[in-house]
DNA sequence: GTCTTGGTTTAGACTTATTCTAAATGCAGA
DNA sequence: TCTGCATTTAGAATAAGTCTAAACCAAGAC
């Protein structure tokens, strides 16, 4: 995606394109990875001409979340991910290495809590976020 | 439960039951509620003849977490939150205040993304844990 | 072109959850 | 009773994330 084209992403969810976000969000963009905000700094910090701060880094994720252009991913308690990824699907960690694979939707069907294809499901969580209509 | 009853479910896990290990469990076992570290030192000094220090909290929790006596419930990225409910169950978040239910996994099939019988899903999280048996 | 205004960025201080450390404690077995 | 080892403790250390106040900067007003 060209630089052009993240600013009009942004533009278009009424987020100003200033230069740390055009660079954040093209990263974020970019990755299949599911990074920490220190990790989009480590990444981002060098393509941009002057120092960046984490407090921006920071400031711009929640911005991105807030405008719908990337979401929050909560599998450790101890730190935020973040994913642009924003189609219909769900997580599956890797216990060993720690790595996030993005499954599908459609594919969860095939992923029974005993065996998948690709993967020997150890546990999985769902969570729900919403509101109570009728309160027993 | 009785205190003995506890002892015996710490021994059968093989957790020896010091009176800190028994008076955090009990008030585990006894709660619905999600509590994380620091709710359960709040709950639990008070019925402690000595002052119970917070590493002993974090030390305990994890240990029986180990012990697969709790388990941790992770909904929001900056705290861990603990549930003796072992059961097979999920978990539902009130966003406006933060309540977080128990929805037994027979349960799932009722809540679809629109509408509930009891809940309005705003939206949901699959996470699953294990290990990539084929790697693409 | 300059001035003003309001949003953005910055460095660093601060907060808060959790872990670490080293000393004190206390049970279990010899 | 003595000894050893796990447990507990208080407080220091760590680390993610937020807050603050000052500096910066772009866009519109004049």
């Amino acid at each position: 995606m060209t630089t052009e084209n993240i600013e009009e992403l942004l533009l278009r969810h009424g987020v100003k394109p200033t230069a740390q976000r055009v660079v954040i969000c093209e990263y974020m963009i970019g990755t299949k990875s599911h990074p920490t905000a220190d990790d989009v700094l480590q990444a981002v910090a060098r393509k941009l001409p002057v120092a960046l701060s984490r407090a921006t880094v920071y400031n711009t994720l929640n911005c991105l979340v807030n405008a719908g252009i990337i979401r929050e991913v909560v599998t450790e308690p101890d730190r935020t991910r973040y994913d642009a990824n924003m189609s219909d699907h769900h997580h599956f960690v890797d216990v060993k290495t720690g790595k996030i694979l993005d499954i599908p939707a459609e594919e969860i069907a095939r992923l029974h809590p005993t065996i998948g294809d690709n993967y020997k499901v150890h546990s999985y969580q769902i969570t729900f976020f919403g509101e109570i209509v009728k309160n027993k």
